[in-house]
DNA sequence: AAATGGTATGAGAGCGCTCTCAAAAGGTGG
DNA sequence: CCACCTTTTGAGAGCGCTCTCATACCATTT
């Protein structure tokens, strides 16, 4: 079928382009008369407005754009990005906006993107995965002069909006729970230390170690980055030393440090307890029931497409911080249902 | 930055928007010096073309839309739906594709939707996911004249193209795997039996038996969602009628049958042997390892794009139809590598 | 009844690009 | 050296919408 204008709708109700338009634009300044008629027509019709052609006149795409980093990329099918995709979805249907995503497959896609994305008509704000290598694009994005806000503390502070969570008293938390059920020697696998995140959650395992006045044993961490993978062949460096708890800071690493301290014969959390992060719907029904810290995942996502509409409207001064608190959430693998008595005394 | 436009650049090069329009989308016939001028003044102002702009002129947006209805919007986080969309924005990529994505909170989002992208001007072409709701909007599809492909063979038969994995064959494979092992009480867990995928894998299923010249039993089927929960409620449900081995209709599935059996203090594959669909990486790591049903998840988003692009260049005759083929992985958890020898007897 | 102010409508100029068509330039053979 | 063909370039008409500005209309107020 022939794709119908503003101009035929006009013609069909007898009025002209502009009033049309100020019907679909819900303009007040139109009798109510008319607008009735008007949108009768419309719904008669089945008229939709061409959105390319609105883009140009208006200027604004309607379409926000999430970007994650090529170095995340391959995480993405880690459930925390479908669920903060999920939010940030949920929250532009509501807001009428359009969500695109861009992943990337290798480094040329990535370095194709930014010229991609930058080019006007295309999107009108970017909500980026913050990362190590992201902070590169960031760069490029603050100069582009692109609106953005950033899922996570950037690398290098500056001016721009994030939404994160509180990593530190997160970590913090959990690493003072397992200090408080007896547990003496606690390791850590970190998330990649090149991240923010990765970094903050090392900083929260450190600050709760030295204000319980434990020493910080080097042996007892170790760099991971985010898989499953890297949970088990953490674990596996790990077990050596004798850990007493494990500190790891993602759930789905934490089910790599399970499979591997099962595969050594060990018990959790008789040998060995563990707390993971993120609050995975998996987390519950893993073996055993993971302690982890809870964050508002798809909250975030929801926050973000929030963040950056107002930062479309109001512009980006003064930069916007979000900041979320997290929830310690207790099951089986810390041993708090079944403490260690022998241990306190210890 | 005050943006560029055609204009601008024509000016700078001393030439008309015309020419600078040629070289931008690789018309053959301008003068090589001319090419290269532009092309350098291009590249140092670092101009891009206004693509709101490109669309409404050229009638192409190139944006293509990924649907996921929402009836598995929330199956989003399964990892099957992350790896498809992975291909899918790869191949977009590759094409010079942008890629939105339309997930749906509520049934208010997904009606709301079809008016949305049924715009003109907002995408060229969608992908959509397969399931007994989809349909719906299927049909609407049809109607709006949008060019699409399906993810998964759509229920009702009809000249839509679509991308699907052999999940009959599949299956029976499968199915035939676990009775070539001795097994004589075969179950299983199937998808929603309102999707093809369900009905399909339990065809395969009933197919295997009955070319096996074992007895269909109602008592050890049930069916599933395709979520842990489900597998694991399913399971329990199966148990009490002893079925020797369990065919589940995907990994996730199979996840939660595993921790059902756990539960119930019974062994996999020692007392029970269970074979899952998709092969996530999750399989592999599973305790005990996953014997599965391997489906290029990826491949088959990278098919999707490139089936729906030939759409667009060619048209919707004749309607085209993929099929992947799959591959039985095996691990511990059908218990191949260690068969139970009296039940061969048996 | 004229002046005033507010509301409702229409006219028209873009937004930045693509694409057709005509004109100019360059090559070739008789 | 001219007619003819091919390649290169430019002019200009849209694409379908938004938005400003001017105009027409109506109800008040003085």
């Amino acid at each position: 079928m022939q794709s119908l204008t503003l101009e035929d709708i006009a013609q069909l109700a007898g009025v002209s382009r502009s009033t049309v338009s100020r019907v679909i634009n819900d303009h007040p300044n139109v009798s109510n008369s008319v607008r009735q008629r008007v949108l009768e027509i419309i719904q008669q019709t089945g008229y939709h407005p061409n959105l390319a052609a609105r883009s140009l006149a208006s200027q604004r795409s309607n379409i926000i754009g999430l970007v994650i980093p090529r170095s995340v990329s391959n995480l993405f099918i880690d459930p925390y990005f479908p669920r903060l995709t999920q939010g940030v979805a949920q929250a532009c249907n509501e807001s009428n906006y359009t969500l695109s995503l861009f992943l990337f497959h290798t480094e040329e896609d990535e370095r194709n993107l930014l010229p991609r994305i930058s080019r006007p008509g295309l999107v009108d704000g970017i909500i980026l995965q913050s990362t190590n290598a992201a902070d590169r694009l960031l760069q490029q994005l603050s100069q582009s002069g692109i609106p953005f806000v950033v899922a996570g503390r950037p690398m290098k502070v500056s001016d721009d909006s994030y939404v994160d969570v509180d990593n530190i008293a997160g970590t913090y938390s959990a690493v003072r729970h397992l200090v408080h059920l007896g547990y003496r020697r606690i390791g850590t696998i970190t998330g990649p230390l090149s991240t923010t995140v990765g970094l903050d959650r090392f900083e929260g395992f450190k600050r709760a170690l030295s204000e319980s006045n434990l020493d910080f044993d080097e042996q007892l961490c170790t760099e991971g980055d985010f898989t499953e993978g890297g949970g088990y062949y953490g674990a596996q460096r790990l077990m050596p030393h004798k850990p007493e708890a494990l500190f790891v800071a993602s759930d789905t690493m934490a089910l790599g440090v399970l499979r591997a301290i099962r595969e050594s014969g060990l018990a959790v959390p008789g040998d060995v307890a563990v707390v993971g992060f993120d609050d995975l719907p998996i987390a519950g029904r893993a073996n055993p029931p993971l302690t982890t810290v809870r964050q508002p995942i798809r909250i975030m996502g929801i926050k973000l497409v929030e963040t950056l509409l107002d930062i479309l409207e109001k512009g980006p001064k003064p930069p916007r911080r979000v900041i979320f608190g997290t929830q310690l959430v207790i099951r089986e693998s810390c041993g708090a249902n079944q403490p260690a008595p022998q241990r306190l005394q210890s």
